[in-house]
DNA sequence: GTTATATAATCAGCTTAACTGATTAATTTA
DNA sequence: TAAATTAATCAGTTAAGCTGATTATATAAC
């Protein structure tokens, strides 16, 4: 045993970028990558939201995030509109084929996540996800 | 519940990102970062290791090894010396100075990392530990 | 109610890391 | 020995993050 396995950072680094390789196969065809994959399914769950919410949520940065919904708007996933109560921010939605494309590779991500994490049983999956989810509710 | 808080690997891109951002604070002054950090602790577990050696363990593309190991080498952490039984390939150590940097750096990480991981009690944390590891073992 | 401050989105410019493809030197295979 | 492979390197491209500035709008202070 090295300090190498001792990290959750490093072991975190090294299991994620296995997903992520693995994701962005199955996004190859879509336009879009791993990260705007996520900004869209925010926009799904949050229909309205503005650039600037998806940014703090997500910490992405907000001049990315410019990029990130320019591209998304011109592939037809996603719609701008002005908020009328808050004219300087935009309102948000997914269009019906960003919502296509958002169910099309959500089955394709849990796979190729089940894939990553074939070692662990199904117990073993289930107490993983809780530790990440009361970690993340922390943050 | 929705399908952000279902994903392993947007919860492990996030609780990541955190320590990640943590890390980053604790290495300003040693003018490396935490990609580099973990390079050098590569090379103090496997001394006289190679750089197409330690792109392949750790996933770093060998370019971007090239400008990491220069980086290390002139801030005086590594040394480069021809391997005499293959000279296409560098032999690389650590130095004195590389090690007091690890060791300095190692309770600082550890640190931040508790402080992430501080909703989990010490048992989820051991359990969590044990996942990791096992799925690392397998890719 | 006007002035000052704050905010959302945007743009230009910089930095870093990943990647592709090519080159050089050394090693291995045929 | 000739051909193929490999480790390190370099040049050039792409993507994402960051800083700082600008514009339009909204809120707070006086």
């Amino acid at each position: 045993m090295n300090k190498w396995n001792q990290s959750y950072g490093f072991l975190f680094g090294k299991v994620l970028q296995q997903m992520e390789n693995k994701f962005a196969e199955g996004l190859v065809g879509f336009q879009i990558n791993a990260r705007q994959y996520g900004v869209l399914l925010y926009i799904q769950e949050n229909p309205y939201c503005s650039q600037k919410e998806i940014s703090d949520k997500l910490q992405i940065d907000r001049t990315t995030m410019v990029s990130h919904i320019d591209h998304l708007e011109n592939l037809g996933y996603v719609e701008r509109t002005k908020n009328p109560n808050d004219r300087r921010s935009y309102s948000l939605l997914i269009t019906e084929k960003g919502n296509e494309i958002l169910s099309s590779r959500w089955e394709y991500l849990t796979d190729i996540e089940s894939e990553v994490l074939a070692p662990l049983d199904q117990q073993e999956k289930q107490l993983l996800k809780n530790f990440l989810n009361k970690v993340w509710k922390s943050i």
